[in-house]
DNA sequence: AGTTTGTCACCTAGGTGGCAAAGT
DNA sequence: ACTTTGCCACCTAGGTGACAAACT
């Protein structure tokens, strides 16, 4: 069901933030600190150590195999969960989707202005306390230090050098969060919010990615404790989930025509791109993914 | 600034609700009792009395002037206010279109699916503690306990009869309900999602009116108490403010063609019913409003 | 040469009043 | 006779990839 695989704290992320682009900004005192709800945020994270993202091997075991895990929970076994949090299990939706994507090599693209992810995270959610608040959220980690670039002619990604400084750790509120755990596992969660953009003086909130690197979505939930020194319980507090299908890579313009082609065919958005074939909205051809050297 | 009227306490209102359409949905025990944030909800409020809406005499001073308050705060005598609610203030937005609108005799269209109100009822709020937790709601109370039509010949409108039986009496709660003072006097807080219908048997959580009435729209600063027996402190812990200017009577179809028109050009939605002058987009004759006979 | 930016036509999603038809 | 309903064309608002131009 979930793997064991410990992918290390959530990583290096600062506070530089955004205001709030206009919504509801709640403030939760949680174990990962101060945290304003609503778009995206940055925060001072949870724990002592302050890992620097690039060159740190963030993922250590299999990254790139798409799987048949439900999910992949992180499990820091030096601190043990509250309770709270350590019985919430995730569900992702769409997951056949997303792995129709991740077989051809997911491509997100990434804008001045913010563009949303496709497919759309979206979550199924059990095991909270219904009663209990709770904050959702996401971040994105460096899958390597590399920086890659397409070869159009081999319709292969292949490894361009050292990956750029690393972008603004931010991460990205529900705007629904604060919530009861009654509310989050009444339907789906969505975090179709969320955008990504390669500007790095993003004002908006947004999600900052280097554009030709590689990124492993991360989701996060935050049980909100309402004991005063709550800070103290930081890592019992938050429960992460990680799952290997939705990693992507960040580009200003799709560089895999099959990518650009499911996208088209999936994405309603994009509907006016379909030459026709109402019902060839099926089964591209499996194709193996994987930087060449 | 604020009259001094007694309007009453929050009126009839049942509990028979709606499913929360989508949205976030906290759950708050306040004073008015145990509030349920999102869309529209029915709760059974606040006072020990319980007054049938129809047929008693909410508004008992000059209810159609248009007048130049600021804000008409409710300030029932016999009930102390809280501190982090007494000192709340309210100001209308738009004030020069509601009054615009009101010189016209202001109609509202009611929907089977729910319709939001034009103008957008929309507000600055000033003096809550910034760090409490409030609830910002809107409910709508019969003018009077009759029932209007339309005289086209006169353009105007007559008493058609007694009031029909009262529609349940739900309130609509801001969606970013609960939020901290900081957070709603930020910026402007506006009620875009309210919508109006005439289905008795609505579904949606939406406010429930009856065509051909009359109605004042109320708003309701309600601060979030934080005690276990926070239902005790029920009236001290809410404000009521009542801006006269933007009364309404409900309709199906707009019955004062000077209101279509004024809708016309005022709303951006309606905008490809407007003829041309992209310039005439003010002051169109006052007109004394008032039922005649 | 490879990557990024800005603009565009074309969608989804949903808020308008008009208007003919149906209700009552 | 008066009121309500359903459908429509026409908007706002904003999410798509294409593509030419600009950048580095």
């Amino acid at each position: 069901m979930a793997g064991d695989a410990d992918w290390g704290n959530l990583g290096t992320q600062d506070w530089q933030a955004g205001r709030a682009s206009q919504r509801k900004r709640a403030f939760l005192s949680t174990g990962l600190g101060v945290l304003a709800s609503s778009e995206t945020y940055s925060l001072p994270v949870s724990s002592s150590s302050w890992e620097p993202p690039v060159g740190t091997p963030f993922l250590s075991g299999p990254c790139t195999s798409s799987s048949e895990a439900q999910a992949m929970a992180e499990t820091p076994s030096q601190s043990p969960k509250n309770p709270r949090v350590s019985g919430v299990t995730v569900q992702l939706e769409m997951k056949p989707l997303w792995e129709e994507f991740n077989q051809l090599g997911t491509e997100m693209i990434v804008t001045k202005a913010g563009r949303r992810m496709f497919p759309t995270f979206q979550v199924k959610i059990l095991g909270m306390d219904t009663l209990a608040d709770y904050a959702l959220l996401m971040d994105f980690i460096p899958l390597d230090d590399k920086r890659y670039r397409y070869a159009f002619h081999s319709s292969a990604w292949l490894v361009a050098g050292k990956a750029d400084p690393a972008t603004p750790g931010r991460v990205h509120f529900h705007p629904d969060s604060p919530a009861k755990g009654a509310q989050w596992m009444r339907q789906i969660v969505s975090f179709d919010k969320l955008k990504l953009t390669n500007n790095l003086l993003d004002d908006n909130g947004h999600i900052i990615l280097n554009s030709m690197h590689r990124y492993q979505p991360r989701f996060h939930v935050v049980f909100v404790d309402p004991r005063k020194d709550s800070e103290r319980y930081a890592q019992e507090n938050f429960k992460s989930f990680i799952f290997t299908e939705t990693q992507f890579t960040a580009v200003t313009a799709y560089q895999n025509h099959r990518i650009t082609q499911l996208k088209i065919a999936s994405n309603p958005f994009a509907k006016g791109f379909r030459e026709s074939d109402p019902d060839s909205w099926s089964t591209p051809s499996a194709l193996s993914w994987g930087p060449t050297i």
